[in-house]
DNA sequence: TTGTACGCGTTATCAA
DNA sequence: TTGATAACGCGTACAA
């Protein structure tokens, strides 16, 4: 059916190794050759087959982006930001989902899974720091982490300063003079570590405002998820003295908890201001638009894609620690001005 | 670096065969063999080469799902899904965005771009119909269309029936005693064949009802995202006669438009019903929450997997064109029930 | 039951 | 500048 190489080379009379002259654009064919084999291809159709390729060269030209679910609005962007940075250094990407499940990410990591292929690997992982350390033989691939930070430094990352960002989010709260304020997405287990650190930034804040840290308020997360967001939310309100502001781990906790405020006859953010982590479009748009932390996930995007591609060419480099910026958007959901919204 | 069967055969002392014979779970091997070669297998840490076994066998177990934008959220659920259903009939998936880029999309269809590999391609398009129709040699691997309908019974899809959930949507809003109903999202150029047959249930829907369609409220939309519906209706706002109900032709365009009347002063659902389509999980949560026409987005993806699955294995089948279910959900911003929330 | 040899479609080496 | 040929790692027909 698909014409190859040696058909080509056939059916223009000349020898395999010329063809591949042409096709990879080697510069001393002559222009009769040239002609005379561009008009074979043409006449069969011929497209080099990748896979024969990628055996033979063990590059693929693909990067995988591993993401918990790629339904959860930030990851959707970052899964966007990603392919375009990866198109533009001539890199084609396949994104996969490991839904929260730690043996796929131990499988993507060891290699153990080879079922699908790429040169290199941007993982967001869920998978525990003590896991990935004991990862002794290294990653199979070029491998640079997503959003997790403190892997004593063994691998590359970008992510944002969490303690950082936890604390700039819940020193805005309390700057609107908030008080009792709440957390939702705390971990308790030490497998996270990006939690890990928002809620030492969450301490740090209430702790240099003079303000207690009620264990009470801060309330886990199963998942990411607007579900959850609602009902962590609604058991704080439920709570014989309710906290007057919540900060979020993620900005889909906060439009979960946001509309649990409202279930609850309560206004945000007269009653409750709420703020969250990601500053995912829905919360450009929302009633009331959500304050939170803005990523700058397109940087992220170009500076992991850029890192694994150097990687992919020089795997011996140390490993690098990018910390990307961060800022407070202070929208309706605490108070601050209405936004212009640009059409 | 990476051990190849011939190193394990090389390593336990027997031949090539037999190693296959192990990795490939072959009946007849004597425990003594398997043995030897299972330890000389975990010795060199052998894992079999994916590009080799594909090259050889043609097939890559390896499905590509392609849409527009994969951070607009039905779109995200969907890949959701369809990486859900492939799972289970032994199929990994690649998600790929083509930025509404037309040459990308034909690309892909014809196989002029073979960097990415892969058995099988759900196509989620926008491409237009004429160009399918142009394709005279037919895609270059097994295809399936989503969503879009219309295609002269050619290719295999699997969608609703869109000018019946139009319909339904729009009865739903006349049913409301509205009388000045707006639809954002029309396309005016024959390109797309989706928002065609949603305009039509909605003319038929209001001719039915003997109301009239006024040209002024119908809005295209550049994107079906919040941005776009929120620019629709904040014109359509601007009109002398504002409409008093909108239909969307998905639920992200009509997150954009409840912020816009929101903005405009106005309420909604009491000055401005609004319903779109999709159901996206946004909906459930936001204020108001969104009525919309829910889709049963995994009974689609488990549909669709198996067609490619099917084809696949026995290429010669005729085209099959299969029509998921839809339901109108009632929600707040049409008035109605305030929902339960489960948590 | 196990071993040998060839081919999948490229790219790369070595001569000519 | 071009031609013949080996190799990438695996699967399988055929032989033993």
């Amino acid at each position: 059916m698909a014409a190859t190489l040696r058909d080509v080379a056939r059916h223009a009379q000349v020898s395999l190794r010329t063809v591949n002259n042409v096709v990879s654009g080697y510069q001393h064919v002559s222009e009769q050759m040239r002609r005379k084999v561009q008009a074979a291809m043409e006449e069969l159709d011929y497209r080099p087959n990748p896979v024969a390729r990628t055996l033979r060269t063990g590059r693929s030209g693909v990067l995988a982006l591993v993401v918990p679910e790629i339904d959860v609005p930030y990851f959707a962007e970052l899964a966007r930001e990603v392919i375009n940075a990866a198109d533009e250094v001539g890199y084609r990407v396949i994104v996969d989902q490991t839904g929260h499940d730690h043996d796929r990410e131990r499988q993507l990591l060891t290699g153990a899974d080879r079922s699908l292929l790429f040169d290199g690997l941007l993982f967001s992982p869920l998978v525990t720091p003590s896991e990935l350390r004991a990862m002794q033989d290294g990653p199979a691939v070029p491998l640079v982490l997503l959003g997790e930070h403190d892997f004593d430094g063994r691998y590359d990352h970008v992510a944002i300063d969490n303690e950082r960002a936890a604390y700039d989010a819940v020193q805005h709260l309390i700057g609107l003079g908030r008080e009792r304020i709440a957390a939702i997405g705390v971990q308790p287990q030490e497998t996270y570590t990006t939690p890990q650190q928002r809620t030492a930034g969450f301490r740090r804040a209430m702790t240099e405002a003079g303000l207690a840290v009620r264990e009470p308020y801060l309330r886990a997360a199963a998942h990411y998820r607007r579900a959850a967001g609602y009902a962590a939310a609604r058991d704080l309100l439920a709570l014989p003295q309710p906290p007057d502001a919540i900060f979020c781990y993620a900005d889909l906790l906060a439009m979960g908890a946001v509309r649990a405020v409202f279930d609850a006859g309560l206004s945000v953010p007269d009653d409750v201001a709420v703020i969250g982590i990601d500053d995912i479009d829905e919360g450009r748009y929302s009633r009331p638009t959500l304050s939170t932390v803005s990523l700058d996930t397109p940087h992220i995007a170009r500076e992991a894609v850029k890192r694994v591609a150097d990687r992919i060419d020089e795997p011996g480099q140390p490993a690098l620690q990018i910390t990307a910026s961060h800022t407070v958007i202070a929208r309706e959901s605490t108070g601050g001005e209405v936004p212009i919204i640009h059409s």
